[in-house]
DNA sequence: AGATATTATTGTATCTTTGACACTAAGTAA
DNA sequence: TTACTTAGTGTCAAAGATACAATAATATCT
């Protein structure tokens, strides 16, 4: 395979880039790094590393997020592979892009290299972004929605007990339903509680200063078999 | 870049390969190749090539295709990148999968080295493929399956001008609806007509040996009318 | 010419889903 | 106790989806 003439296409190398996605205050926001080091030294960039050679894909993207959260097993999914050849200015580096999904309550800075340069950037208002990581944090924002509405992963974004009105929110945020009026509240709760798939908890929200809503979870197994049962998940 | 310690990152290589789709007397088939060299010898796999080393991806995935079939300028897009880290048995190869649709009347083998060696091959009953190419396979059909209903490219699959019956049998290969039943003929000509994004072009079908039926052609202009009325397609 | 075979074409009634909409309940804080 | 804030709940109308069968147009056969 080294031969001459196939040489050449052994000149190139891939990363991953992970868009790793937290819900905070009614607000969607990514994990950004500050570089430290050309090219694009001190602008944000997307977290990311090149693949080892015996590395997976996935197992690098995971590789990634674990340095950086200290989190494992967290919804983790590919989007999309990009590749112009100029993306990276030192050579041909092609690069796939992974989103993540994690409870921005679990996430402390893991003791790395990483830490002191990662913040929690808002969606709605990014700078410029080392490489094309613009064009990859649309992407992976894009396929996060169409995802979102289709698959039960908004509650990967939630504690583990959540109000049915902070899911409403997170809905809200990624949606970006129609500013002001938001999704309707009735009918919100009747199409979620319909299928059958949270367990309330039998608790109470604790420390706000109005009447306190109950606590649910999402319900793997209910989830499972509500799936069996021929429906399926749509906000 | 190329120092000493980022050089093993540079001993690898990536290749599209394309899911090329046509559609021939209601049944969904693909376009495949017999490999002529080692490794897996004399199997079929799907056509794909690396990617050199100052080409885009989308270009290469469109190099492959033209040399193949003679056709530029088809429906392309960009499914999912394959990389366990010995899927090629001569180094580390990843490969980024791609799916086109091309009007089956349309193709003619291009003369190349492949056109012995190209053939279409039902979907529903693959022979096992060379390297990782019955998984991408798979993951490209459930993505034209999640496509197909959602944008109206179903139309690449068919001649310009069709007859609904034939745009219903082509639904009913991808989206494998219920066999024996199919999908009702009334609503489903119903839905399609309403959206407006059909022409009659006032010509019959010939050649058959029973009423014949109107042609139509999809019309991108109404299309678009359609989509900034605000509607969204969906069969 | 007439009969047969085959597919094309069309409408209605029912059920299901979605969307709009406003008041009472329960807690905290002053 | 009052004021404030968010939680929680049901109905009706409109739109969309689904089930369903008879007639029309052409080619072919006898």
């Amino acid at each position: 395979m080294k031969s001459a003439n196939v040489s050449q296409f052994f000149q190139s190398a891939f990363s991953v880039d992970n868009v790793i996605f937290g819900f905070d205050e009614g607000d969607l926001k990514i994990l950004l790094v500050k570089r430290g080091e050309e090219p694009y030294n001190n602008m944000w960039a997307l977290p990311g590393e090149l693949v080892f050679p015996h590395e997976n894909l996935d197992e690098a993207a995971n590789r990634v997020l674990k340095q950086l959260t200290g989190l494992e097993k967290v919804y983790l999914e590919q989007v999309q592979t990009f590749g112009k050849p100029n993306r990276h200015p030192l050579g041909r580096v092609i690069t796939i892009a992974y989103f993540s999904l994690i409870k921005i309550d679990d996430f402390e800075l893991a003791p790395s290299l990483w830490a002191k340069k990662a913040q929690w950037h808002s969606l709605s208002n990014l700078d410029n972004l080392a490489f094309d990581h613009n064009e990859i944090v649309e992407a992976c924002f894009q396929k996060l929605k169409r995802r979102v509405r289709v698959q039960p992963i908004g509650f990967e974004l939630l504690p583990p007990k959540f109000t049915l009105t902070a899911l409403q929110h997170l809905y809200e945020a990624i949606l970006q339903s129609d500013p002001e009026k938001g999704i309707d509240k009735r009918n919100f709760r009747k199409k979620i509680l319909a299928m059958n798939i949270l367990v309330d908890c039998a608790e109470l929200q604790e420390g706000v200063a109005h009447r306190p809503a109950k606590l649910y979870a999402f319900d793997k197994v209910r989830y499972e078999s509500f799936l069996e049962s021929g429906y399926a998940f749509e906000v």
